[in-house]
DNA sequence: CGTGTCGTTGAGCGCTTTCAACCCTGGTGG
DNA sequence: CCACCAGGGTTGAAAGCGCTCAACGACACG
């Protein structure tokens, strides 16, 4: 890990382009960039060990940043993976609680660190922001709940299944192209899959041709396969020998 | 579903009863009595299917209300169970989302339904609220990580491990008897376990004689054990045949 | 051209589920 | 007072699904 020496207004000049600080008080990004830092981290770098107290807020400029629970298998559950414009740890500061995740770069990234007195002392006096952040926790709750119900499918189709589905833009026509939005290992590790299985079931729906799968780009050809798919289990083959 | 016809005032009472109220304004809590309902639920009884969306926010005032995403196969991920002083739905609520789990009654109870109307003006108007409300959802938010780490455990010996562990009171000492929260069955839908499985495993730990099991009621001897299953997986024999 | 990372494929095992029957307890009514 | 019933829980047997381990393949990069 890498503290940068970046000044101080050139840190609140980054804020001001993230996501995450839109529609904010300039004022506010000035106090909140004093004592902030700006940190680097190379790929597989660890930030945070779970059980930790967060040292500060941190938010993604660039790379990406893996949110897991280890395993004691040595596996990991991938809650989130962090990129330009996210931001993590908002409960654990607000609470004052250990961190329930390990934090680390899936590949090389630059983080503002925002000190934690600041941002509890502005989150106190800003209603803006405290109703900005709620805002957020209640975004980033449903979208929890959705993971969780991913993860609660019986079957590892019915995940993968489920998982492509919800990764489709809601206008999206019958058929469409994507790319994955990570690695197929932090994918599998958020479906609560292995690698392997996760593999095997991309295979598979391949096979049966509702997808077309090339790398990390993949084509869905038949949604309403792949829906009664979610929705019902498998009445079609299993993936196992085909 | 039954809407009892409860003066206001009486519902406004009854409120600064509930924990969910614990140091709110009084006027505050006046004006958020005004349009709220009383409801009775018999056991089983639905009062929210997963995709509705929400007709208030709900605090429960007896019972146990069980909130859990419908399975394909006809089972059911337990995600909460809501007892008195609880509330739930501030998430859908607030960004007017549809609410991602199904919410049925584990036992005849009884609801105050606040209009969701007037609970976004007064949060919207209330800082105080606002910030109580971030707080809250905080708190959850760590909660639900601890949900999500228990389930994710790779074996159900575990999960179950896990689950036991953090049913202890903080400064409890050595071993330590309770009575568990809910049905069995109803836990085991949240640890991700058929009822079946989570009966094996209470037997299988009952016969190492690190616990005693006599209906609901628990009794830990051997915290040790439990910590190292937990931390450390299966060395020991598995919970097949005894 | 080696090396490392990411992904795929194969074989085998074992845990968890499923389905079924059974047990136990508390409540109820004759 | 006891027979009966319903709901909750336990136990058994069987089977399948996902995991593990291992080897291999593809691709990028120095």
């Amino acid at each position: 890990m890498n503290f940068m020496p970046i000044p101080c207004t050139q840190i609140q000049e980054t804020m001001t382009r993230m996501r995450y600080f839109e529609g904010w008080d300039k004022d506010l990004l000035v106090r909140l960039a004093v004592g902030s830092k700006q940190i680097s981290l190379g790929k597989k770098e660890k930030l945070v060990a779970k059980g930790d107290r967060l040292e500060a807020l941190y938010v993604v400029i660039s790379g990406q940043i893996r949110l897991f629970i280890p395993l004691s298998n040595g596996a990991e559950r991938v809650i989130s993976l962090a990129e330009r414009g996210d931001a993590f740890g908002e409960p654990c500061l607000i609470e004052e609680e250990p961190c329930p995740y390990d934090v680390v770069a899936g590949k090389d990234s630059h983080l503002i660190a925002i000190d934690p007195q600041i941002y509890r002392r502005e989150l106190r006096q800003s209603p803006f922001m405290t109703e900005h952040t709620l805002n957020l926790m209640s975004r980033r709750m449903l979208q929890t709940m959705r993971d969780i119900e991913i993860c609660a499918q019986p079957s590892s189709l019915q995940r993968v299944a489920h998982y492509l589905i919800q990764l489709r833009p809601v206008d999206e026509a019958q058929e469409f192209e994507f790319r994955l939005p990570a690695l197929k290992r932090d994918i599998a590790a958020k479906l609560g899959l292995s690698q392997e299985t996760f593999s095997r079931v991309l295979a598979f729906m391949a096979k049966q041709c509702f997808i077309r799968v090339s790398g990390s780009q993949v084509r869905v050809d038949d949604w309403s396969r792949m829906l009664s798919l979610a929705a019902a289990g498998c009445q079609t083959e299993v993936p196992g020998k085909n």
